[in-house]
DNA sequence: CCTCCACAGGAAGCGCAGGAGT
DNA sequence: ACTCCTGCGCTTCCTGTGGAGG
C-alpha cells in the first residue's frame, strides 16, 4: 500500500523512456521473426490494390505469438499504399476484437456498417445515409446487408474487415457467409470515370485450437482461403523482440544482456508468449524503479517472475465464478491443513483426492452460507479450473482406491487462500 | 469370483434469463 | 410490446472402471 496515491508519479524515472513500447497493443515498426507471416498476408491482400479478389486470411496462434501486430503492421502499410497518389483504388479497413462488444453476426454488421470510412461524405449510397443512430439500431441484419452490399458497390470499395478472437462470434458461419456473398452479388460500376468493382475479404484470427473443427465446411473453405498457424517464439526470438523494445523503451544500459536473456528464458517456458515477456520486463524496471536505482539486476527479474505470476492468479481467481471460488479455497484450505482423510503411508503432503476435496467444499459452503451443487457439478468445476491452469488432476495410480483424480494446486495454498478469503468475504 | 465402494463422465431434462423475431 | 426460442447452469440418472474385502 502507497502512502500516496500519487507516490508512483513522483518517483524518478530512472528506467523507462517510452512506457507504450512495453505496452501489449504497440505495434512496432520492425517485427522480428515474423517476416514470412508478413510477407504472406501482403501476397494474400495485395490483389485488392488492383481491384481484384484478394484470399481471404485465417490466421490461428497462441496468445503472444504477433497475430494480432502482424495483420495490424499489413494494414498500416495498405493504408498508406492506397492513400498513395498514383493509387485509384478506394480501401476500407474495419478492424474489430470480437470479444468485446461484436459477438454476433448482427453485432460485427452494425460495427461495419457504422464504419466511417464507408460513410465518407465523397461515397455515394452510405450506409448511414439519412438514419440516426437509433433508428440503424432497430433494422434488421439484411437491412444491414443490403445497405452495405450497396455502398461497397456504388463505390467501388476493397473492404477489408478484421475479425479478431473471432471464435467469439457466436454465428460464425452465417456471417461469414452474408460477408463473402458480397462478393458475388455486386456488379462493375463507373465512378469518376473508371470501372470499379467492390471487393471484400475477411481475416480471422483466434487462438482456438478448435474452432477450425467447429466451423460448417463451407465456411472452412472461404474463411480459410489462406491460412497461417503462428508458432510460439523461442528464447533466442524472445531476446531480439526485447531488445527491439528496449532500445526505445528503456534508457540506455539500464539492463545486461544476460538479463533479457533470462527474461527470454522465463517466457519461453510460458508457451513462447511475447507478451508475457513484456510484462516481465517491465515488471522488473518497476521494482527497479521503486528503488529508485538505474540498473535492473537478475534478483529484479527473478522477483518480477513471482511478482506477475502472483498477479495473473490474483486476476484469474477473483474472477472466477463464485462456487469455482469457493471450490479453490476449500482446496487450499485442506492442503494447509494437510487433509481431512487418513493420509496413506507414502502419499505426499500436496496432493488430494476428489472425494476429500468434496466434503470441504460443503464444509465451506455451509460456513458462507451457501448451498453446495452436486458431486456431479462439481467435477465440473474441477475440470474448469484445470483448463485454467488453477489445479492440476492426474488419474489415481495403483494401490488408491479405484478411479479417483488426484488434485494439486497451481501455486502456492497460503497465497491462493489469502486472495480467496478477501475475494469471497471470510474473515 | 462376486459384490461393494468410490469415483468418472455421458445423456437427458429442467427452470431461467435474455435475445431474436414479429 | 409480445411471444418464442435458445443457451446456460445445474440436477438426476446411469453406465463403466478399478481396488478392497469377503
Amino acid at each position: 500500500m502507497s502512502a500516496n496515491l500519487f507516490e508512483g508519479a513522483l518517483t524518478e524515472r530512472t528506467i523507462f523512456k517510452d512506457l507504450t513500447v512495453l505496452s501489449p497493443h504497440y505495434v512496432p515498426e520492425a517485427l522480428p521473426h515474423r517476416s514470412e507471416e508478413v510477407k504472406k498476408v501482403v501476397k494474400a491482400l495485395a490483389p485488392i490494390l488492383r481491384g481484384e479478389k484478394p484470399n481471404n486470411v485465417f490466421v490461428y496462434g497462441k496468445t503472444g505469438t504477433g497475430k494480432t501486430s502482424v495483420i495490424k503492421h499489413v494494414i498500416r502499410h495498405l493504408t498508406e499504399a492506397a492513400n498513395a497518389e498514383k493509387s485509384t483504388t478506394d480501401i476500407g479497413i474495419v478492424y474489430m476484437n470480437c470479444r468485446i462488444g461484436f459477438n454476433s453476426k448482427y453485432q460485427v454488421l452494425l460495427k461495419i456498417v457504422e464504419d466511417p470510412y464507408l460513410n465518407r461524405p465523397d461515397h455515394k449510397e452510405r450506409p448511414l445515409d439519412g438514419r440516426t443512430q437509433m433508428k440503424l439500431a432497430g433494422m434488421s441484419p439484411t437491412d444491414l446487408y443490403k445497405r452495405l452490399r450497396k455502398t461497397v458497390e456504388a463505390n467501388g470499395i476493397g473492404l477489408v474487415i478484421v475479425l479478431d478472437e473471432v471464435d467469439m462470434v457466436k454465428d460464425v458461419d452465417e456471417l461469414i457467409y452474408l460477408l463473402t456473398r458480397i462478393n458475388d452479388e455486386i456488379e462493375q460500376v463507373e465512378k469518376d470515370g473508371q470501372k470499379k468493382l467492390g471487393r471484400v475479404v475477411i481475416i480471422g484470427i483466434t487462438n482456438s485450437f478448435s474452432f477450425k473443427d467447429k466451423l460448417d465446411p463451407r465456411t472452412k473453405s472461404t474463411l480459410c482461403e489462406e491460412d497461417m498457424v503462428f508458432r510460439p517464439y523461442n528464447a533466442d526470438e524472445l531476446s531480439t523482440i526485447l531488445e527491439e523494445r528496449i532500445k526505445i523503451g528503456l534508457k540506455s544500459g539500464v539492463i545486461a544482456e544476460s538479463n533479457v536473456a533470462l527474461i527470454a528464458a522465463y517466457a519461453a517456458q510460458t508457451n513462447g508468449d511475447a507478451r508475457y515477456a513484456l510484462r516481465l520486463l517491465q515488471k522488473a524496471g518497476e521494482i527497479a524503479q521503486k528503488e529508485s536505482r538505474d540498473r535492473i539486476k537478475k534478483e529484479d527479474v527473478i522477483a518480477a517472475k513471482t511478482g506477475v505470476e502472483e498477479d495473473i492468479t490474483f486476476e484469474l481467481v477473483t474472477t472466477l465464478p463464485e462456487h469455482q471460488q469457493i471450490v479453490l479455497y476449500a482446496i487450499a484450505e485442506l492442503l494447509i491443513q494437510g487433509g481431512n482423510y487418513k493420509r496413506l503411508a507414502d502419499m505426499p503432503p500436496d496432493i488430494l483426492f476428489s472425494g476429500e476435496a468434496y466434503e470441504g467444499y460443503e464444509k465451506a459452503c455451509k460456513a458462507l452460507n451457501r448451498t453446495p451443487r452436486t458431486m456431479r457439478w462439481f467435477r465440473e468445476y474441477l475440470n474448469d479450473l484445470e483448463m485454467l491452469g488453477l489445479v492440476t488432476l492426474s488419474v489415481s495410480g495403483k494401490g488408491v482406491r479405484g478411479n479417483t483424480s488426484i488434485i494439486r494446486l497451481g501455486s502456492p495454498p497460503a497465497e491462493v487462500k489469502r486472495i480467496l478469503q478477501h475475494s469471497l468475504g471470510l474473515k
